[in-house]
DNA sequence: GCAGCCATGTAAACCGTTACATGATTGT
DNA sequence: ACAATCATGTAACGGTTTACATGGCTGC
């Protein structure tokens, strides 16, 4: 999360917390929860590093900050964005990890999940994304997702 | 993690913690760590709330616990496996949150940073996985990304 | 005999969640 | 006026990481 909103405040600038957190709410992953408790220390633990700035922000009587990335920060996201090694490797996905199991449920069970799996991920559920590069990106990766699915339960219905 | 441990359980019958923790340490997702820290509390809390149940194995004087799954924990495990609104969710890509960002490297970065990560992915890495199942759905869900990440790489050269 | 793995754990530090708190602004 | 949202935080709790600790077994 903190190479992640490193990218985010090199990418969009002077940026509150606030909207750190918003991003991370509305992101499609659940992963990235946008609690409150989460993202005001860890902004806080950036600033302490010395990877990111603060100024208050002006014209305003509201308190509100804004941060903007140190050289250091950059120099420590650049190495963050360019790891290709944790890149490729595998993450966390709530439904493979389902799948695997997917023997201990009798067939009533099975019919039943399988079948609001399939509706959960060709859902074109337009949620409210902050950009449109990640809806893109969201409709991508749920594309794959759907055709990983099918694929599995093809070779599945053969076992 | 609770949840796929209880799967495992009742999947494998009789097992000890050691051998829980081993699949989570060679799982093929950097998301499960398999430390001995997170394992071993984790399935004292699952047989403090009556969801598993341990026996000391027999014909060893060495120290061995083996667990098995109680009824109530079959049923808190059948509720965890049943849910397609959690199974459908988006779950965690160290790959899809850097490609966000791709437009931070320049370009000799970004070229390296491509090249690598290809190969990591198309890497036919025969890690020491645990059972052939899991072989077969992590290169399942490998061709998947390798196809996003193709697709994705397409798109963005045309931006 | 000793290195390395099997096997089980614990302790401190760290991080995230949930819930609470506060006040200012905006829209109706 | 009042509700909803903007905006910033904090506190208690819980789970994970990292590191340490212990002892038995296995192969050379």
């Amino acid at each position: 999360m903190e190479g992640a909103t490193l990218a985010q405040i090199a990418k969009d600038g002077p940026i509150t917390p606030y909207k750190i957190k918003e991003v991370y709410r509305l992101s499609p992953s659940a992963f990235w929860s946008g609690s409150a408790g989460a993202v005001y220390p860890m902004v806080q633990r950036l600033e302490k590093r010395g990877l990111i700035q603060s100024q208050s922000s002006p014209n305003d009587g509201r308190k509100r900050r804004e941060y903007t990335i140190t050289s250091l920060g950059k120099r420590v996201m650049l190495a963050w964005l360019s790891d290709a090694e944790r890149a490729g490797g595998m993450g966390f996905d709530p439904l493979r990890t389902r799948l695997f199991f997917l023997d201990l449920l009798n067939k009533k069970q099975q019919q039943k999940f399988l079948q609001e799996t399939e509706e959960n991920l060709s859902a074109t559920n337009p949620a409210p994304l902050f950009t449109e590069a990640a809806a893109k990106m969201h409709k991508l990766w749920e594309r794959y997702r759907l055709n990983a699915f099918r694929s599995f339960i093809k070779q599945w219905r053969q076992r």
